[in-house]
DNA sequence: CATAGGATAATTGTATCCGAAATTCGGGCA
DNA sequence: TGCCCGAATTTCGGATACAATTATCCTATG
């Protein structure tokens, strides 16, 4: 129950996920550019809803588009990282102390649940969307529809490494545990021990991200 | 130093802006249609960059756009101005707390002048222009690209009511007083006193605007 | 008389085409 | 040999034309 598909969705807006994934998962180098005509092409439609498409992915910052001169895949800069980390600590911990008192045996059902699944994920790419429903399902009691909003515009641009960091030595593990912890403290209603817990995470994260943005290279 | 606008911009992004003006100035009531094809032939173009200005807005959180059902100023509900005045205190409370340090003689030589250009501004889009301009200098010296475009995106939905608010009985002077106080304490460098200040002006703005909202009527 | 059904009109989404700006490549010149 | 300048090519932004979807209104029927 992310968001549920009632409707169809357009061209251009279903083009903007295949885009968004395929960015995730590394189809483009960052700065490299993405010709107008050969997603087109790829996709079988026409200019128009890929320009919307990236239109749409700038406004979420994975892209940066110049006038004229094409759309690149964003290499954000390791401050920028550091500040998209920051906001995520004020935005997601209030969310989080705003949702705490509003759990209930149905909520906390589904967090374990949208866990379970997270640990079965095997590609990376549904593990990252498991990891997105889990924080919305975790969020949503707080009922700030425009803070949960900011929260996925903030992983946007984050998300394409923590890809990275699912290889081989992976923190899922770690990753898992978090949440489970979070789960329980949740449950027992400990506001403290929850925005801990969640501070932790989230610096985990920010760690694993910039040495993945860091070991991207430079050119 | 606003934004320097080196780009000539696009005509979609230069319609985007007028027509942001259009809804601050109310043009459409908020649930109001906007008709593609009657706003290019308003503006003298085709339907194309009307809907790129229109997803534009869309991602500003000013339109709701439905699939094959047209774009509509959207009626955010009090809970949700409350939900971005909280947004805006914690996003523009780090922000100056933030720039405190590092303003310098330059950067407050030009908070006075753009406050002074604030007092001439006889309109009331003009008015709204100024007030952002001033506190975008305000927190520039932060060095905080991402907080700072979040503080526009979050301005964006509620500007529409603040613009009421520039009536006969205005709060322009208040808010001009406030403005002043600010100078003075990131002058001082004293952060509590420049904290609460900020905290004072975003409240009293919120009770405005949450009035002014209010006043909309239902339909 | 109210309501369900369908034809028609209005409006949005997408494809194709054209002009504009930028990058690239080749030639002239120091 | 290296640099600068200009034309051809590539690519983007916008306009026009067509297809898909929704809204409206009229009619027929209970």
């Amino acid at each position: 129950m992310t968001t549920a598909r009632l409707a169809p969705a357009t061209t251009a807006s279903a083009l903007a996920g295949r885009l968004r994934e395929a960015i995730d998962a590394g189809r483009w180098r960052p700065g490299e550019l993405l010709r107008q005509e050969q997603i087109a092409a790829e996709y079988g439609v026409s200019r128009i809803p890929v320009r919307e498409a990236l239109a749409q992915l700038q406004s979420e910052g994975l892209l940066e588009v110049a006038h004229y001169r094409g759309a690149r895949v964003s290499r954000p800069r390791p401050e920028e990282i550091d500040e998209l980390f920051d906001l995520r600590l004020m935005i997601e911990g209030d969310l989080l102390a705003r949702a705490l008192g509003r759990h209930d045996q149905r909520s906390l059902r589904e967090l374990k649940r949208l866990q379970d699944a997270l640990d079965d994920a095997d590609d990376r790419l549904g593990w990252i969307a498991g990891d997105i429903a889990f924080h919305q399902a975790l969020y949503g009691p707080a009922q700030r529809p425009r803070s949960l909003a900011l929260f996925r515009q903030l992983r946007a641009p984050i998300d394409r490494f923590s890809v990275q960091a699912l290889g081989p030595r992976s923190r899922k593990q770690g990753w898992a545990d978090e949440h489970r912890q979070l789960i329980a403290a949740v449950a027992a209603g400990d506001a403290a021990a929850a925005g801990t817990i969640l501070e932790g995470h989230l610096q985990a994260t920010r760690a694993v991200v910039l040495a993945a943005c860091a070991g991207q290279g430079e050119s």
